[in-house]
DNA sequence: GTCATGTCATGCATTTTTGCATGCACGTGA
DNA sequence: TCACGTGCATGCAAAAATGCATGACATGAC
């Protein structure tokens, strides 16, 4: 023992214990049995001959030194990401898996068509769709493509802005009844997350408003404005396409975070990641008029 | 297969078939069965759906890609290295391996004393002397700590000048007689390795020279001298401390790259090297005189 | 041509690693 | 207090990785 050599394999399982905090979570970042983790994690202590965890009732506690081999672990794992991203970038061939990812709702609405005539196009490619509000790491190929609506491509990726976005209000058919029946009665808000103010720039021929409520999901909003909770901001290509909704003047049109399509800079020109991009852009631009007023 | 997920050691075992330029020769820098390397790099290639190599009947040659994953995995050695210098740096106890290199010739006539001090001081320390003139990386902890004989410590290294140094020119007293006898006569010259002229300098009351023979090594030079077959130029220390020479006054002393002692500053300040630096510095400053004229 | 030496592939036995099942310790909440 | 969940250690059997032995093939020396 103690003799300083150390299976790089046992260094990416301590990374992943101290990420985990307890044996069997990291077991399952791994796809191993919990046992196992902790017979490296022994193994890596005795090539070492240091203690990287403290063995706690609750878990195991990595010391300074499990933290510190933790770390160059993670510089390790980067490098192993940033390898495989440049396999993937050198992939020529339309054929094995590609990840795209986008929001939930820019999926139903708008790209179920680009994604069934790419399915239909390229065959032997193995399409994910992950549908996701959440910013995927592209770094860490957890996707290779991504549509996102945000100003900001990110520092290490490559966008190409699809197209300029416009938000306003929306309601039920029978509450915008009302409102233009009666432009100085209460406009009901259903704001999202934890905005705490009603939308800047309404219409001033509206001069009454409050919040009715909150949601942290904009499904649950559209479904609160469809039932005639009140009124709803959201972006023009949705109100438009969801059934029960009609665009109330309340807000006039208010420009909105673009849509972009952004990729890795070492998997944007493969193959698989072009093909569909190049399928996806012509597509958007012929739609444009969904997205603005 | 083809599931984008690689073995860290498996990538390690790429890494090294790439260096080695064969199963066998990998194998050894590993300490594996060449099956073995054979076995993992075929796994890798499998994973990641690649070739790595193109089988010859002379050899691995590594494919563009296999120059890539060797490319990262040399950097993920680097992280590993960072992390063992890390843990021996903040080591504190006096037990244990510590690895120390030096020329051959300073070893042999100056550092012994030290060297058996610090092993009687320190029994628990298990001490591996390296005598050799390569100079070992640091940075891969071929040894903790060097003394070398170099106007440069080196960039990540952190070094103390140990003495400053003198060369000139010694003899056999044969030889040294017949020049004091005859200073117009021919001074034969040994010189290291490519050198193709006379040492500068040369006193001009010894006007003729010429240079006999060169070696590649100056255990072989020193016993040239010693065989009466010529006059050499070496440190003050080693003439001095030679059977069979005595210092001629063809060369005067001339200054001669300064004696460091060098470790890398992640385990400059560990236990064992500065109980061995505490030792060192102070036994040299004592025997200055062996070194200056 | 023949031999020696280097390379790699492959089948088989051994060693090592892994997963599973069981048992134990320590909390939490009824 | 007692059941229950979570987290860990350990013994044993299955699975995987490894080493060894043999054979094929190319190259260069004689």
């Amino acid at each position: 023992m103690h003799d300083m050599t150390v299976s790089w394999d046992d260094m990416r399982t301590v990374m992943c214990l101290v990420r985990a905090g307890s044996l069997s979570a990291a077991a399952q970042m791994l796809g191993l049995n919990y046992t196992t983790v902790a017979r490296r994690v022994a193994r890596a202590e005795g090539a070492l001959g240091v203690a990287l965890f403290e063995r706690l009732t609750d878990g195991y506690r990595p010391t300074e030194a499990g933290l510190l081999v933790a770390d160059h672990a993670a510089r390790m794992a980067d490098q192993t990401d940033a390898l495989m991203r440049q396999l993937q970038g050198q992939d020529a061939t339309l054929h094995g898996s590609l990840t795209i990812t986008a929001p939930q709702l820019l999926i139903a609405h708008i790209l179920t068509p680009v994604i069934d005539r790419f399915c239909a196009a390229y065959p032997d490619v193995d399409l994910h769709v992950r549908a996701t509000n959440d910013l995927l790491d592209l770094n860490r190929r957890e996707a290779d493509l991504a549509i996102r609506i945000s100003r900001d491509p990110g520092d290490t990726l490559k966008g190409l802005r699809l197209m300029p976005q416009y938000s306003a209000s929306f309601a039920s058919p029978k509450v915008a009844a009302q409102i233009k029946a009666d432009p100085n009665g209460m406009v009901d808000w259903i704001v999202y997350a934890d905005y705490t103010t009603v939308p800047k720039n309404v219409d001033p021929a509206y001069p009454h408003h409050r919040i009715r409520m909150t949601f942290d999901d904009m499904v649950a909003i559209r479904a609160a404005a469809q039932a005639g909770l009140g009124v709803a901001r959201m972006p023009l290509f949705l109100g438009r396409a969801s059934d029960g909704l009609v665009q109330v003047p309340v807000l006039p049109p208010q420009p909105y975070p673009e849509i972009w399509v952004v990729a890795h800079r070492d998997i944007w020109a493969s193959a698989k990641v072009a093909a569909f991009r190049e399928m996806l852009v012509p597509y958007m631009r012929g739609i444009r008029d969904q997205f603005v007023p």
